[in-house]
DNA sequence: TGAGAAAATATTGCATACGATTTTTGCGAG
DNA sequence: CTCGCAAAAATCGTATGCAATATTTTCTCA
């Protein structure tokens, strides 16, 4: 249940920016669920649970509510995002005018060592979804996800990937949130067959491919307006 | 003529966030090279200049670290965004991906106020076109930017419209280092070429003619290697 | 017993304090 | 006069304190 103790020691990051670590280690907690959407992020808990001051804690969580996985209300705090299913559209949206465009780069940039991450990548993402449990359900996601965003890193444009990182959070949270089946296993065939196209340098065939996958992804969700998590939200839970 | 009026109501701003209100007032000021790239911003300073504390100074720098209108190092401050060549290149791949396939979803949802909106808008850029003298140069390219932004809440994606204010945010910033000429006599018409694309719901259209109107803008600048800004950018000036 | 008010408690917004780091200044040696 | 180095000043990173706002608990009274 402690979130600092569940991710990775973050030594590395020590000497560098703490609000920056901690900021990581929240979204990796948001992204593959062990925070719920609507949880309350108090900057005192949060503070001492990372045993830094209230200063820094803020700072983490004012990074979080830029990139839209943290919702702030004035005198009121931190939560995870509860994106409604009009935001959930806007994400999708936003991947479709923008992945393909990615693909078509990435294709473009491809050389030896991007193809045996992908293959690595891909491999690990096989790995997860062969297991079991919600832990591996979690990694799962979390893997399905990284192959985006090692797309976007391809690519190489930054501003590209900065917005990329926080679509993927961001549908991440969605998929929690409205998510009818695991669409996963379906979704790494079509990684792979995007990895293919990728590797012929087929730029035409990656970018339709990335279109149709998140297509699939989206339909996968149930976004009409259900009375539960309305009525939760309503109640401020 | 501003867009957050036209969206938000926004008066309440005052009583809101101030670090946000202090965000927006150096974003302008940036944006329309009242501060010019590399200039060092002083947490301290800013925090007199506004009269708040650090705290609150910091947190507006912080937001504008995040949209990259700033560049943070450590223990050394905040500066003025000082983009290179390479990061300007990214800035205009970034807009040539998103803003054709803004175009069409704005051009979907026009309606009459929208209509008007824009008329008004281009009117305004056509003054400051017309008019002469520096602060005149500066009003021409925020109003050229706006228009770009004022599409964007037209198509009615939230996400993208951050972002669109991102990327034309930091476009001012590579314009007011890189541009050659006054391209905007140019833009200017080829703005009303895209608005009537728009009225006439030809959304084809206004994409192909936003996508030249971005190619152009860039077409405008001189992104080779210069010795004097990699210079004085090296000497931290 | 239940509803509403009032007090107690918790949490945020912001300012300030202090050590750490960087930058500038001052000064003496070459 | 310039260069190098140490002290001083400025600036940043972070913790903490206080007032304002929100939330919870308790108490009162119908």
């Amino acid at each position: 249940m402690n979130i600092a103790d569940q991710t990775f020691p973050a030594v590395d990051s020590a000497n560098e920016d703490r609000a920056q670590a901690i900021r990581d280690q929240l979204r990796d907690a948001i992204v593959d669920r062990r925070l719920a959407p609507g949880t309350k992020l108090s900057e005192g808990e949060v503070g001492t649970l990372f045993d830094v001051s209230r200063t820094v804690a803020r700072a983490a969580l004012q990074m979080l509510s830029f990139e839209g996985l943290v919702r702030t209300e004035r005198n009121r705090g931190a939560f995870v995002a509860n994106p409604s299913p009009e935001e959930a559209r806007q994400v999708f949206a936003s991947r479709r005018l923008i992945e393909p465009g990615i693909a078509i780069a990435a294709a473009g940039r491809m050389t030896l060592a991007h193809v045996v991450a992908f293959k690595t990548q891909l491999e690990e993402e096989g790995r997860f979804i062969a297991e079991r449990g919600p832990s591996a359900r979690r990694s799962e996601i979390k893997a399905s996800g990284d192959f985006h965003l090692l797309l976007a890193s391809v690519a190489g444009n930054v501003i590209l990937q900065r917005f990329m990182e926080e679509l993927v959070a961001r549908s991440s949270l969605v998929i929690a949130l409205y998510g009818r089946s695991g669409v996963s296993s379906c979704g790494h065939s079509e990684h792979m067959k995007i990895l293919e196209a990728l590797e012929n340098g087929n730029s035409e065939r990656a970018s339709a491919l990335m279109l149709h996958h998140i297509d699939h992804i989206e339909a996968d969700l149930d976004l009409r307006v259900r009375s539960g998590p309305a009525l939760r939200q309503a109640l401020e839970f």
